[in-house]
DNA sequence: CAAGATGGTAAGGCATGGCTTACCGTAAGC
DNA sequence: GCTTACGGTAAGCCATGCCTTACCATCTTG
């Protein structure tokens, strides 16, 4: 749920496809394995961590499991990223004026 | 440049400690590194991931070179993110549709 | 109840990557 | 010009993490 686990568990390209799996719809298991380029259990590995981190949410259906998108982790990659962007920008722009007054000393 | 090697550089928490550093404003790297729980040369390395992900940029001040915030890697990352998040969201509606309409092949 | 389908978990192998020490290049100051 | 400060790079070590095979549990279906 922290914005950390959430970097971590998007930062490996295999996790990430299989989660970009779910974006469109909602799969069991064995759909997202199907076409990948790695075995079952190593998605079934993936998609703990997604739900570790919040990604990823399931339902029990019959003998088999759904996995779909869950919204908190995503949101609170959002905050932080949204909450970084605006402090970031203002000290970006503080550090303009700060150069153009600079500019103005050597000027005169 | 792209998102997903911004992913990775942003997934370590060291480097993620690195790059948080500079957000309030551009700082050389020893004074990034005073205080660190690892060394100069690691900073050094972790700057260098961070640069080559688009998230910092520097400039040479005489001996010193200062690192800086670069808008560019965040903005890959809030691109996509802002993207997934309207997809997933659309198919999260659709899916709350369909489930209420498979409600209503019950009740009846 | 037996058989098949689905998928989670364990154990082990191997590659990736982060950290340290050592070294080198360059700019500043006496 | 010599010395000092600053910081990038190389080599090597070690831990983390991803993948595979093997195994097991559960649910459905004939």
């Amino acid at each position: 749920m922290a914005y950390g686990d959430v970097l971590a568990a998007l930062a490996d390209p295999t996790r990430r496809r299989v989660f970009e799996r779910l974006r469109s719809r909602p799969r069991p298991v064995g759909a997202i394995a199907r076409g990948m380029p790695v075995s079952r259990p190593a998605v079934s590995q993936h998609l703990k961590a997604l739900k570790d981190a919040g990604l990823v949410a399931d339902r029990q259906e019959g003998t088999r499991r759904v996995y779909f998108i869950d919204p908190h982790g995503l949101g609170a990659l959002r905050r932080w990223l949204d909450q970084f962007w605006d402090e970031a920008l203002a000290a970006f722009q503080a550090e303009v004026e700060l150069s153009k007054s600079e500019q103005k000393e050597k000027d005169r």
